[in-house]
Order: structure tokens, then sequence, then C-alpha cells
DNA sequence: CGGCGTAGTGCAATCGATTGCTAACCGCGG
DNA sequence: CCGCGGTTAGCAATCGATTGCACTACGCCG
């Protein structure tokens, strides 16, 4: 059906060889230059797509890149996979992207079903904090880690500067006047939340605040969750005023807490999130946030990926970390007199 | 490195071509059915994957679907996304996703990358009214397409019922006592605008209603550009009470534009959206909006390519229609007496 | 005029799985 | 004892691109 390298060969008068030769741009001055271009010119005509299969079997390099993703309607991930696609695509590398949802079983799954597509590297932006499948994984293939550093494993890396942005939001709520300041933390098993919650703690002590007893994890990021988990909170604490959330959905879901409670945000309670979603300025009221670079940190990663592929020589480990920004909006204010 | 049918070939004593029909299950029962477990087990402590490269350029079958989406960060997507993923999956199959920015000669490369990938078929999701590409490209291979039902030719699509949606739009605002509605339409060039906008027109003629003026166009499905618009129709037709708009950025920008005018929505003009897509319950005004079942569409658009892919019979020609619904939040009010 | 270097092509093996055909072998009936 | 059907398994070709090696022809130098 679909014209092959023989089937121009044969047209011209050629060798399949020779045609192979002349269409790649790595081996193109090997053929006289008049060749290279009839061999274009017919291989243009004839619509002739080379079969990156066949290609691939010969050199097992499949010039695809496994990118596994906890859960893409995450409004956080889109920005991030755009980056990564933009950057891959525009070197002849596609990614295979799935999901997760965040399940480890899941992802030993999918992580296989790659293998088997003979993916020739790995992204991953599934940030649990142990991980058994990484240590066999990257001893097989080029691996780079989103927003995760390994605890025991030094791995290539892109990540925001998590100490860094919550240093931001506590810095702008001390600013503002408070002093009992909260924290509704991510789920334990994840890097990031673990991350987060601990440089919350840093940051607080820094200030000499307490820390202690506000820090509150909940079991998945989602609004629900943070319900309940930011309403126990608050109940234990009513002296809080307020309220730095692990993330976007973890702020959303404290600022319906605290509206159960009869606490109006941000009257009676501050709350920042973290990420910078997008919409995130329109909510009711607009969220002031940590603003992640999404679209860097995907292209960030994906050129790292790229330079392992490429380079012939053994890159030194990279691990890149990208600065976040606080974005203020309408869900922080000056702290009033303690309530009654 | 990685173990081949050959590897177990040779630990065992038997054949690759034996191996093989002994892995897959549609040949397995050629082989002998000792043969079969004593492979299988030996597969399996030498942790063999398939090369699916070998297999594919064997059988000219990558198991691989294209799917092309415009602009992956439109929350729209990321549902359909993963109705499409998990549905394929299941079944074997890998999507390769990329976006084209809604530009049709980015489209047009990935397409190709896509078909040099020998994808077995194409979900396209890119709603451009007139599609040089669609003709060539579905006589070669199956062609799902998403949101779009084209004018010209026939094909097998998933869509959601633009009129109903509409209708339900209408009848709601028309329920509320609106009189004076306005459309805040999609792009021209856009089959999604294009349907909307005549749906519109077509319920409000069937409520004797006025339309023709107050139709306007956007040149993207941008937030930006909904706020020219509405403020264009709003000036030019100060006794619209309620607009509809074509989805939920252009009704995001319509709020917008109608507080840069010192009109308050839901007050003193009602504003419905179309999609439903995350967040819009949080925004402000929660947002009325028509639902389109996101998840789904991906999903029935999977099992339709999967149909196409798999059935020996050529399948008739499927449209499959999904009904939205209305979901009415804080956007849209009852009409008060015409302004002063 | 002989020999050597070089540019340009052709040859053929290779990647790993699949599959139509063939071959060996068994049991059984005539 | 022969032959036949049926079950298992081996053989070998095939998919299409790549690439190390061999070969030809030509130009150039000594």
């Amino acid at each position: 059906m679909a014209a092959t390298l023989k089937d121009i060969a044969e047209k011209l008068g050629l060798h399949p060889a020779t045609v192979s030769r002349a269409l790649n741009p790595r081996t193109a001055h090997l053929v006289n230059a008049g060749t290279v271009t009839r061999v274009r010119r017919a291989a243009e005509s004839m619509s002739y797509v080379p079969n990156s299969m066949a290609a691939g079997l010969r050199t097992s390099r499949s010039h695809t890149v496994g990118v596994v993703i906890p859960d893409l309607t995450n409004p956080l991930f889109p920005g991030i996979v755009r980056g990564i696609q933009d950057t891959l695509s525009r070197a002849g590398y596609t990614p295979l992207m799935v999901n997760t949802d965040n399940d480890a079983d899941v992802e030993a799954q999918v992580v296989a079903s790659l293998r088997a597509r003979r993916v020739d590297g790995f992204i991953l932006a599934t940030a649990r904090r142990e991980h058994p499948l990484l240590v066999e994984l990257s001893s097989k293939l080029p691996v780079v880690l989103i927003n995760r550093v390994t605890d025991s494993m030094q791995l290539p890396s892109v990540s925001a500067d998590n100490q860094h942005g919550i240093r931001l939001a506590v810095d702008h709520l001390v600013g503002l006047g408070h002093r009992e300041i909260g924290h509704v933390g991510g789920p334990v098993w994840s890097s990031t939340g673990h991350e987060r919650a601990q440089s919350f703690a840093r940051t607080m002590r820094a200030h000499g605040l307490s820390t202690a007893r506000r820090i509150n994890a909940v079991d998945a990021w989602s609004i629900e969750s943070a319900r309940d988990a930011a309403r126990r909170l608050l109940v234990a604490n009513p002296g809080i005023t307020a309220i730095l959330a692990a993330n976007d959905q973890l702020a959303i879901g404290t600022i319906e807490a605290a509206r159960s409670l009869k606490r109006r945000c941000p009257q009676d309670l501050s709350v920042v999130g973290y990420n910078d979603m997008p919409f995130m300025d329109l909510v009711d009221p607009p969220l002031t946030t940590v603003r992640v670079p999404q679209y860097d940190i995907g292209s960030e990663s994906a050129r790292l990926m790229l330079s392992l592929l490429l380079e012939q020589e053994a890159t030194p480990l990279k691990q890149v970390r990208l600065t976040p920004e606080l974005v203020v909006r309408g869900s922080t204010a000056r702290r009033r007199a303690p309530r009654a």
C-alpha cells in the first residue's frame, strides 16, 4: 500500500540502501548530491512515509518517551504535558502518555505496557514517596522525575522549589499580621505533600511561630478530602487566622470548610493555595496562591530527557529547580482582631 | 539485552515459532497444553516483554491510535482524553496524543508524523469546518470525529447534541422571563461554534423571539476574545438581559465585559455557558451551563474506533449523539424590570 | 603506466515476531 | 501391516529500514 524505500529504489534504478542514506540527513553526505535530490523528489512525489516500526526494530530506538501522569484531569498537568509534548516533538520524539490514578498497581501495569512499546525513556510525574519500580527501571532506561526528588536515589529531576514557594506564602501571611497559621497538607504518601509540610514547619520555626499541632494531612489531593481535614483543623484550633494549603484543590476545600463554620474568607480566614491552576483567578474569592511554572517544568524535563537520550557521553546528573512565585489575590487579607 | 522469543525457545529447546504461538492466546490452542505452561512460566521468569515494533512490522498493525486535540490546556479536553485512554488501553491499544493549537498547518504536520508511526486509526477532535486532510485521511484509515459532523462527508462521529443543549439553555432563559437574549458565538471556522449559533437562532425563532442582530462571533475560544465581542454586543444592544455563550470561556469573558459596563451578573444580566468545565461551579458567580458528558464522549469515540478496527465486516456508519444537560447555578436569574 | 586514495553504490545481514506450509509422530481402523 | 487423520512442532519467508563491508570507477601522483 504505502510506498517503501524499495519502491523508490526501483523507480529510480537504485538500491534501497542508497535511498535510505539519501533520505537520512546524517548519512546524505555519503551520496552524490544529484542523487540525493532525485531521491528526495521521488520520495516526495510518491508521498513516502518512513516506517518507524521497521526503523525502530533495526535500531532498537523507538523515538518515543513514556510520560506517566497521575491524573490528567488535575488541571496542574495539562500545562506540564504541553511543555513536554512541544519540546519532545520538536526533536522528533513522540510522548506516550498514560494516567495512573495514583494507583501503584496501575502504574506498574502501564509502565510494563510502555516498555513493551520500547519507549526510549520515561518521564515520571507520579510522586509517591517510595517506589519499588524506580530502582529497576532507572537501571535500564533514562528516567526523569517531575516534581520529586527521591530520598534514596539520585536521579535527574525537574521540580519547582517547594521550600522557596512555601516561604513566599508564609512570609506573605506573616506580613499580613498572621501568627496562628495552619497547614492543610497533601497525602502522606506523596513526596510533594511531604516536602511542602516540612518546608512549612521549617519556615514557621524560622519565624519563631508555633507549628507542631497545626500540621494536618489528608488522603487525597481533592476538594472533598480537604473539606474534612480543614474542618477538623479549624475546630481543634479556633485561633487560626490563616491556612496554607498544599495545593489549590485543598485551598478550595479549606475555604468551603471555613464557610461551613461561618468563617468567611478572607475576612475571618486567609487561605493560600499552591500551583495556580487555570481559573484560580476566577473562583470566589480569587485565590492567592504560589504559581509554579507548569509549562516550563514540562519543557525542562523533556529537554533533560533529550540530553540523556542524545548525548553520547554520560550526562552528569542534573536536577533542575525552577522558581515559583507568589500570586496575591483575594483570599488573603490583613489579620483582624482575634475572634471573640 | 531484553529477552526475545528466541531466547525463550533456546532455553526450552523449542523453536521460536512455537513459543510465539504458545504466548499468543489466539494461537495457543495449536500448542500442547503442557508446552504452553512451560513457555508461559519461562517467559515470566525471564521477564519477557514482546517487542511490539517487531510484531507491528510483521503484521503492519501498531495497536496505536492517533488522537488529535486542539488544545489540551482547554479544560474540556482532559476529561475526553481520559475516556479515550481508559477505553483504548483496556483493549490493548495505546493513544498517541498531539495538540494542534487550532492551527491547520500544525495539524497537517502532526498527522503526518502519526502516520509515520503507523497509527491504526485517528480520533480527531479538531473542529474546523472545512478540512482538506479529512478526505484523504479517511480513505486510508479509520477516522472517528469528536464533536463534529462534517457537512460534506459522512464519517463515524461522537458528539453531544448541540441543538438539544442550546434548547435547554434558551428554554431556561425564556422561562426566567428573558426576551432579549444575545448569543456570543464561537469562532466562525469552528463547526461547533457554527452549529451552536444555528441552534440558537432556530430555538429563538421557535419561541417567536428576535435573533438576527444579536448573534455575534469571535475569533478564538478565549476569555479575552469574548470580552471584546460581548462588550460590543452589549453596547450595540443595551436591551439585552441575557446572553447565551457558546462555551464556558466565552461566558466568563461575557461576564467580565458586563462588569466593565457596570452590569452585574446575574442581577442585570444572566449568562449561560456551555461544557461545564471543571471549577465552573466555583467561579464568581457560579456558572449556569450546559454540561456535556466529557468522559463519555471520549470513551464512546474510543469504542467506535475499536469497533472499526476489530470488526471484520464493515461496520455500518455510526454517529453517536450524547445528550447534554443543563446545570443551573448562580449566573442566571429571573429577569428584572428593564433597565432605565 | 602502475598504484593508491576516495567518492559513490551495491550487497547482504540484521532487528524480533508472525504465519503458511511442511514434517514428524501418534493412534487406530481396515 | 498399511495408510489415514489429527496433533505438535519446525522451517523459512516476511515485514521495511539500517549499516558494515565490499566493490567499482575515477582521478591523481609518482
